[in-house]
RNA sequence: GCGAGCUUGGCGGAAUGGUAGACGCACGAGACUUAAAAUCUUGCGCCCGCAACAGGGCGUGCGGGUUCGAGUCCCGCAGCUCGCACCA
């Protein structure tokens, strides 16, 4: 076996990474540095940092690498700048996959789950993150779950919780709904079955209710990515227009129609006297009427279901439409009458289901209408446009305009007649002005074992009863089988037969679970208090909450944050918090990315298979060539991927913590090659060496003399610069820039070596050492402390000393090199002490050989000085 | 279609309107070595120029503008990436 030669296995280290890592790990673990109360200590600030908690699926990911690396660096560094952190870690437990192993090898989800996170956890440890581990939640256990039964239940008193009857995707042969992603071009993923809409029973969190609050919320998040922002405020989709009813007329023989109008949201009312038709959802209950009588009809509505769950078809699919035969009248022109279509464009979940068509005005109702040859006028009138001539073809109007054909709006602007229009509308009582939302209720109902059971039971007398808080948690049955389609609650013996809380008779329970989207809307509250017999205590709660800073993927930019934000409120709501922001602070980090292999035959290879040449590449084993393809995204069927613990064990935690906080800034992708990973290790070897040089040859109590050499100046100064400038990089989220300055003062710390003798030198380098092992802590935290201990063997750890402070007399250099322009063009360059007055730099300046050379025989007619910058001489012709 | 973001050497990237390319990777040269690895020194945007030392021109996707001075600010365009998308 030919294993990759590296620097840390092929040299005598000097730093042993595998010895001095698992021993600072416990260390740190048995004096409980990173364990916080319950309740904030008043006496410092609090600060909580989270990262998004994993799903354990078995193997800790590079991803996860970065994600928590960079949570462990603002979590240190907050903790030694005074602030009291929390910085907790869990499970997002529960979910499909522990099921699917289940029915695919057997094995209980229980104990996948269990193992998958002993294995994560050990992973987790040893790349040595100041977790607070006694906080240490998992979602599928009962104490966590069963506290969440709670949640919903005092939702459900508070009127958050409704059941309701709703549209799912229905897989026919596995017997179970579907999620939307699990609808493959209206097929299920895994059985083929052509997926089927039906309607279910279902519960709902009433996420509507705070619509308006979510919303406004968005704009009191300044420390939220723009784009986040923006991605939620579309999803809630606040939208102003007006309800109107349209009159239905008497239907031709053969309806069975007891409606007598149909409610249509529009944002354009000013339209009105462009209609052509109305338009309903295939969904929408006049058009089920339609069907009972009409074969036809019933046919095209079973077709657009059909198409219904693919989004492609939905992409290209084209207009298309039905005509029910029935009429509705006009509010504004009682004499005129308009078709009843059943379209396939419209939605039933927007709105009222139901459209008014404005060819002229909407390119979708234009397209529709030239289609089916339906006749309209134009209505809106853009500027620089003859009302005699103007016509719509193939192009809808949009943008500016003023209204004609139109009556009373005539004349008016859009915003003018919308308004009109609506007043009117209400005027004679057939409409009304209403601010519409994109915005859906939770539907969190799952037909799944693996979840959070619903705390429901079912009474043929008394309804759905809550379950009483003195039988909570309702626990999931451990003795289930996956031999057959459908939830296995459903076909427990016994676990669903209980008698009714309230009349005692037999009753079943609810055998719905929770989406797992509700799991991870509340774990940063319960981790304030993870232990507490009730879901939260509020001083902890308030104590900590907000998260003054969240980092996870942007994936999660729109439902679990939307959840979790709502969440928020409802728990606020029902009295266990007295917060509506979760998260004052988003960090949305990049994805962690690597070259792709393929060898002759096509199939994919893992990096350790293949050795990177000159040319391309090869196969480790046989020599053979290999394909190098994209560099994308690592997953496991493109084979690109590198194991977090492999990492370790050849170059340790900190090698793999200081290569995934360089070179890329953390909200972009980055790149993990080999060579980036052996360049982290070969230079944390270096700093080790440099900093066990100082500890072993300088004197830990040399004085600062009151006069130093210009070496000792040198070094001092660019030890304060670092101190402020690493500062500055933490604050403003850019490890890679830190990373920067630390290689920097590791090179002038170095260089100080050859003036070891000089005055002041002595002090310098060691305040150097010391200043660069309390900076890269955060980011290397075992090599730090065992960087310290050299340096100070009596002291205290890395981990229980504050952050450097910079001195503000020495951040200034000592000499700086002033640049000369002339006419903003670089002429050469001056070295002068920063406190020159500005006449004598210019003076300097002037005499430069190469800018005096170039002055010769101009006028110089302006003289700038930007203190410590440049100078720039202006000159005429 | 709508929205957001991005575009700087061979590569990742740095840069409060003030010396563009910090730092790293890759690559080249040298020292050490029997040799290699490791380590150390050193070079490295492109072009012209010079024995050498100097110098000079062009350069941050493209075109304009503001300014003494623009990677940075403004206007327009192109390309790429991501998100949403029949939302009435």
């Amino acid at each position: 076996m030919t294993e990759p030669k590296t620097p840390a296995d092929t040299a005598t280290p000097a730093y042993d990474f595998a010895t001095a890592e698992p021993l600072w790990q416990e260390r740190w673990e048995r004096s409980g540095v990173f364990n916080v109360p319950d309740v904030p200590p008043a006496d410092r600030p609090k600060y909580y940092v989270l990262e998004m908690f994993p799903y354990p699926s078995g193997q800790l990911h590079m991803g996860h690498v970065r994600n928590y690396t960079l949570g462990d660096v603002v979590a240190r560094y907050k903790r030694a700048q005074g602030f009291s952190v929390l910085h907790p870690m869990g499970w997002d437990a529960f979910g499909l996959p522990a099921e699917n192993a289940a029915r695919e090898r057997g094995v209980h989800p229980g104990k996948w789950t269990m193992d998958n996170i002993a294995a994560m956890r050990t992973t987790l440890r040893q790349l040595g993150f100041s977790f607070n581990w006694d906080r240490e939640i998992a979602t599928c256990e009962p104490d966590y779950y069963g506290k969440q039964q709670k949640l919903f239940l005092d939702m459900l008193a508070a009127g958050l919780v409704e059941r309701r009857e709703s549209w799912v995707n229905w897989d026919p042969v596995d017997n179970t709904v579907l999620a939307n992603e699990q609808v493959v071009d209206g097929r299920g993923w895994r059985s083929g079955a052509l997926i089927e809409q039906k309607q279910l029973s279902q519960w709902f969190l009433k996420i509507t209710k705070f619509a308006p609050q979510l919303l406004d919320g968005l704009s009191h998040l300044p420390r939220w990515p723009e784009r986040v922002r923006t991605m939620q405020e579309r999803w809630i989709g606040r939208s102003e227009g007006a309800r109107v009813r349209f009159g239905l007329h008497e239907p031709p023989a053969g309806f069975d129609v007891d409606l007598d109008s149909v409610e249509v949201f529009t944002t354009r009312p000013d339209t009105l006297f462009g209609m052509s038709f109305l338009a309903i959802a295939a969904d929408h209950p006049l058009a089920a009427k339609v069907a009972k009588k009409n074969a036809k009809a019933a046919e095209f509505i079973a077709e657009c279901h059909r198409l219904g769950t693919s989004e492609e078809a939905i992409e290209t699919a084209e207009k298309r439409g039905f005509d029910t035969g029935l009429r509705v009248s006009h509010p504004f022109m009682p004499d005129r009458s308009f078709p009843v279509w059943i379209a396939n464009f419209v939605l039933m979940d927007y709105g009222t289901g139901a459209v008014f068509g404005c060819p002229c005005g909407d390119q979708r109702d234009l397209d529709f209408a030239n289609k089916y040859r339906l006749p309209f006028i134009p209505v809106i009138l853009p500027p620089d446009a003859d009302p005699q001539t103007f016509t719509v073809t193939d192009r809808a109007t949009d943008g500016q305009g003023t209204l004609f054909n139109s009556a009373f709006l005539d004349g008016l602007d859009i915003a003018t007649a919308k308004k009109e229009a609506i007043a009117r509308l209400e005027g004679l009582g057939v409409g009304r002005g209403v601010v519409n939302w994109r915005l859906r209720d939770w539907g969190i109902s799952r037909q799944r074992y693996w979840g959070c059971p619903i705390p429901i039971i079912h009474c043929d007398s008394c309804g759905a009863v809550p379950v009483p808080d003195d039988q909570l948690p309702v626990v999931l049955p451990e003795d289930v089988t996956f031999d057959r389609p459908g939830n296995p609650l459903e076909h427990h013996p016994t676990w669903k037969h209980v008698a009714c809380p309230k009349c005692q008779k037999p009753a079943t329970r609810e055998t719905d679970t929770c989406d797992t989207f509700v799991d991870s809307s509340w774990y940063f509250a319960r981790f304030t208090a993870p232990h507490a017999p009730q879901p939260t205590v509020v001083a902890a709660a308030d104590g900590w909450l907000p998260v003054d800073q969240y980092i996870g993927g942007i994936e999660h930019a729109i439902l679990h944050l939307l959840y979790a934000r709502f969440f928020t409120r409802a728990m606020h709501e029902t009295g266990h918090l007295n917060v509506d922001e979760p998260f004052a602070g988003l960090f949305t980090q990049g994805m962690v990315n690597h070259e792709s292999y393929r060898d002759a035959d096509g199939n994919w290879l893992y990096p350790d298979e293949v050795e990177r040449t000159a040319t391309g590449a090869t196969r480790r084993d046989t020599g053979a060539p290999v394909t190098v393809g994209r560099v994308e995204k690592m997953s496991k069927s493109k084979r690109n991927t590198v194991a977090p613990v492999t990492i370790i064990e050849r170059f340790g935690a900190d090698t793999a913590r200081w290569f995934v906080l360089s070179d890329s800034p953390p909200e972009r992708d980055m790149e993990w090659t080999e060579s980036g990973v052996a360049g982290a290790a070969r230079f944390l070897q270096r700093l080790f060496r440099v900093v066990r040089t100082v500890a072993a040859g300088v004197p830990a109590d040399a004085p600062c003399p009151a006069q130093v050499a210009k070496a000792a100046d040198t070094l001092r100064r660019a030890t304060h610069r670092t101190i402020a400038a690493v500062t500055e990089a933490l604050e403003g989220f850019s490890p890679n820039v830190a990373v920067a300055r630390l290689h920097e003062l590791t090179s002038a710390l170095a260089d100080a070596e050859k003036h070891a003798d000089e005055d002041g030198v002595a002090f310098a380098r060691r305040e150097a050492a010391t200043t660069l092992a309390l900076l890269c802590a955060p980011m290397v935290p075992h090599q730090a402390e065992a960087m310290m201990a050299l340096l100070d063997p009596a002291g205290r750890p890395v981990v229980e000393r504050a952050w450097p402070k910079a001195e503000a007399d020495l951040l200034a250099a000592s000499e700086v090199t002033i640049a000369v322009q002339i006419m903003g063009k670089l002429r050469g360059t001056v070295a002068v002490a920063p406190d020159m007055p500005k006449d004598d730099v210019i003076a300097r300046a002037e005499a430069e050989p190469n800018v005096a050379r170039l002055l010769e025989g101009a006028r110089i007619v302006k003289r700038i000085y930007v203190p410590g910058r440049i100078v720039n001489f202006v000159v005429a012709k």
